[in-house]
DNA sequence: TCTGATCGCGCG
DNA sequence: AAAGCGCGCGATCAGA
């Protein structure tokens, strides 16, 4: 069962469609529901399940109805965002022979690629987890009902146009399939947040930089660490924080550095250079994660972050507010389980240099990457057993490194495996020229930039550099796309499985006592997720996760001899996984 | 006084 | 000027 969710002057319109290939309404008369009563409407629609399944929900996007449901306490099984999918069908190169891609403006953008013509109109401003009964909140109209399934109807075509070579038609669907539950996930990430103790995150916070100082002042481990700089330095006016003024420092105590990162400043020995890493270091968890931090975004035992699919353009997440992508090491042990229950953090060991493995068909790469440790078994067959620069040369042919060891091991790599080195090198040299590289599911690299196009039409030797520069510049992106987005591909499955496999123990019933396992997602990290569930349901959710990893490669590849192995810990706070 | 660029560092 | 990929964010700094 299909249906169409637009805004209306009196709140929602929703509307049946006959079947997904052909958007043709099932009834003339669209039914319109009060937005007060929208959620129950809702609700209905999901238990009841016409025709045995469920609903599947046309929205434009997801997070202008689905944060304010989840506030009513309204789950839905499943959707099609009609952005997200959108900008992957007007880009990818599976479709961009349909007059859907080529009726949207692909103008090298120099920014962020612009969404397809059809749905730039009117954004609604983002008012996370606002309920219907607030007019404010209710989702922009702009969007009628026949818009969205004309909308609609022209990406079903545009997908019904890919050619089914390869399996391109069944990979685009199922791209957008899983792009549309992620965008689920992430609106019931954020609804659930992260379990976040305040009080151990404040302790951490103690113990590092003293007490909570007055706001804007430094907290009292920074400034002796500070006035400690200034004499070691000779400069009592110093302002460690400032780049500037800290290198005119470094300078007339005669340490020449070039800038001040700390990379930099470890290789030098004066007396300074230690208090000074360990300023940067604590002034770092001041200004990123302190004290203003906790206040921000932790509420009620929750972070809630702004999670952001579809941020990158490699398909992989952003994030907006709090850093929620960035969580660092330091304060992970302030997140931490409910009482009675665990987290289990599952890590997909190694993804993207097993991912490269399988879109290369690099069979000795394949053998490799059964080891449990690839890089052990990549060092198992050259770089003389050294396990480090297995691993460096392997990173180095991702992102493209020329130079410095990885570039020197990179020879070597492509003697062992010239599959997988020849398929990240066709990328790179497609993007020098200008073009498009493809993910495994069907997401395409933006066009080149502004930039690259000016600097095509170079005349002297200098611009000429320039111009092999910035091409080198745009190899070494398409290089790491392919990989980088693929492993998304196979994340965004991992999820969506994952997702209807938690959803399906909370009605299993776990052996005779009644009622199943609530088991939550409570965060999501590029190839990371972490489960939030009941201590006596571990068990049946470590299987779930095992089990959605298989089905993501078998999804992605089919039947290959690569794994993809996933490790798991289970833990009471973050910092104890890994 | 505001705005946008730059530096630097956190995460994968 | 050259540079191994992708991000978000805070403090500083340059310029309007």
């Amino acid at each position: 069962m299909y249906l169409l969710l637009a805004a209306h002057p009196h709140g929602a319109a929703l509307q049946e469609l006959t079947q997904a290939g052909h958007a043709q309404p099932a009834n003339p008369e669209p039914r319109t529901v009060a937005l007060s009563g929208l959620a129950a409407v809702v609700r209905d629609l999901e238990a009841r399940r016409p025709g045995g399944q469920p609903p599947r929900w046309i929205w434009h996007r997801t997070e202008d109805w689905y944060p304010a449901l989840l506030a009513s306490g309204v789950e839905v099984e499943r959707c099609y965002d009609l952005t997200l999918c959108g900008t992957i069908l007007a880009f990818s190169q599976f479709s961009a022979h349909t007059d859907y891609a080529r009726n949207t403006d692909r103008a090298p953008v120099e920014d962020p690629v612009l969404p397809p013509k059809a749905l730039k109109p009117p954004r609604p401003p983002a008012d996370q987890g606002a309920l219907f009964d607030n007019p404010a909140a209710a989702p922009a109209p702009g969007w009628t009902l026949e818009e969205l399934r004309a909308e609609y109807a022209a990406q079903q075509a545009a997908l019904a146009a890919v050619g089914t070579a390869e399996n391109r038609r069944n990979r685009l669907q199922l791209l957008l399939a899983a792009e549309s539950a992620a965008a689920i996930v992430a609106a019931e990430m954020q609804h659930a947040g992260v379990p976040w103790r305040e009080d151990l995150h404040e302790q951490i916070l103690a113990s590092h930089l003293g007490p909570r100082p007055p706001v804007g002042q430094r907290p009292v481990k920074l400034d002796a660490l500070a006035a400690e700089l200034r004499a070691l330095l000779n400069s009592p006016g110093l302002n460690p924080d400032s780049p500037q003024d800290l290198m005119r420092a470094l300078h007339r105590n005669g340490i020449e550095v070039k800038s001040t990162r700390k990379w930099e400043l470890r290789e030098s020995s004066h007396p300074a250079i230690e208090p000074l890493l360990e300023y940067k270091k604590l002034s770092r968890l001041h200004a990123a994660n302190g004290w203003a931090w906790l206040d921000a975004w932790v509420d009620g035992g929750r972070f809630r972050p702004e999670y952001v699919v579809g941020g990158v353009v490699s398909g992989r997440w952003a994030s907006r507010g709090g850093g929620a992508l960035q969580i660092p090491r330091q304060v992970r042990g302030a997140v931490h389980a409910d009482p009675g229950h665990k987290l289990i953090v599952a890590d997909a060991s190694q993804l993207e240099p097993r991912v490269l493995g399988a879109l290369a068909q690099d069979s000795a790469m394949a053998e490799a990457a059964r080891d449990q440790d690839l890089y052990a078994g990549i060092a198992a067959k050259g770089f003389g057993g050294d396990r480090a620069k297995a691993k460096m040369a392997l990173l180095g042919a991702m992102y493209g490194a020329t130079s410095g060891e990885a570039g020197r091991l990179m020879p070597q790599l492509a003697r062992i495996y010239p599959r997988a080195v020849d398929f990240v090198e066709r990328a790179a040299r497609a993007g020098e020229a200008g073009g498009t590289v493809t993910t495994r599911l069907g997401r395409s690299s933006p066009p080149p930039s502004q930039q690259w196009f000016l600097s095509q039409r170079s005349s002297t030797a200098e611009e000429q550099r320039r111009a092999e520069s910035i091409a080198r510049s745009r190899g070494r992106f398409t290089r790491n796309f392919v990989v980088q987005g693929s492993a998304a591909d196979w994340a965004a499955c991992w999820l969506a499985e994952l997702r209807r496999r938690l959803r399906a123990l909370r009605t299993a019933g776990t052996g005779g006592s009644g009622g199943g396992v609530r088991a939550e997602l409570a965060f999501f990290l590029h190839d990371e997720v972490m489960v939030h569930a009941p201590a006596d349901g571990v068990g049946a959710c470590i299987a779930a996760i095992e089990e959605s990893a298989k089905a993501a490669k078998e999804l992605l590849f089919g039947p290959i001899p690569v794994e993809f192995p996933v490790s798991m810990a289970v833990v009471d706070s973050y910092d104890l996984a890994k």
